[in-house]
DNA sequence: CCAAAATAATACGGACCCGAAACAAAAGAC
DNA sequence: GTCTTTTGTTTCGGGTCCGTATTATTTTGG
């Protein structure tokens, strides 16, 4: 992987911002964002207390992120049969196709930098 | 230039997204962002009328976006003298040390990945 | 059992952003 | 000089997010 230069990665984030802005999904907050990358790339059992540690936020942060993106279908939740205390958050299709389509966004517009 | 493959463009995108989220710099919404790197990438002059064309949102979006990075002294505005309707939108300092951090952080992001 | 700890959700007051509409200032048309 | 157009700002009502504090549920420890 060839690592990119600082004005290149700049217009790279150009470009996904501004495809970003100019659809008309609703955009997911920075917090948000990262919550859903987390849960998607990084390996299981996610919980609510995890994800606050892993994003150095405060827990209420993470249940609403989960309340919002739970509406949208991008995330699903369940109870940890094991320790009723915890949520188990789970993958969704729909949040599935959300990361494919922003990686192609990103892959198509890092082809086109530079 | 090298693409990314989609599934190493959204590993970048965690990364950078995550380091984001966890400083204490507050997070500019994606809107802010995309005003912001389009006034430095792309050649002057910038009004906010073609702003707004360009990112394909209405004026008050821009004008408020000015107004919060402009307390947070990331651009300026002054009045075009030429005509006097027209708003100027001007880099900073701040501004362009703000998007050499953040160039600087996505390349070394990018240089971990893969 | 019962008290203490851990986990997640909710309540609350405040801040910011939004779109549509109204407004103010300047330039252009005639 | 006046009417119209253009440009940017402000106002308004509504919505979302935030951090702190509180609540509810479950587990743990004695």
């Amino acid at each position: 992987m060839r690592p990119y230069s600082p004005g290149q990665a700049l217009q790279l984030w150009q470009r996904v911002s501004l495809a970003q802005v100019r659809d008309d999904d609703p955009d997911l907050t920075a917090r948000q964002l990262a919550i859903l990358l987390t849960i998607y790339l990084d390996p299981p059992p996610h919980t609510v207390r995890g994800l606050a540690n892993h994003l150095g936020v405060t827990k209420p942060v993470i249940t609403r992120a989960l309340d919002t993106m739970g509406q949208m279908n991008l995330v699903s939740r369940r109870r940890d049969e094991r320790d009723r205390r915890n949520v188990l958050i789970q993958r969704t299709v729909e949040g599935a196709n959300y990361l494919d389509r922003l990686g192609e966004l990103l892959a198509s517009s890092s082809a086109e930098t530079g």
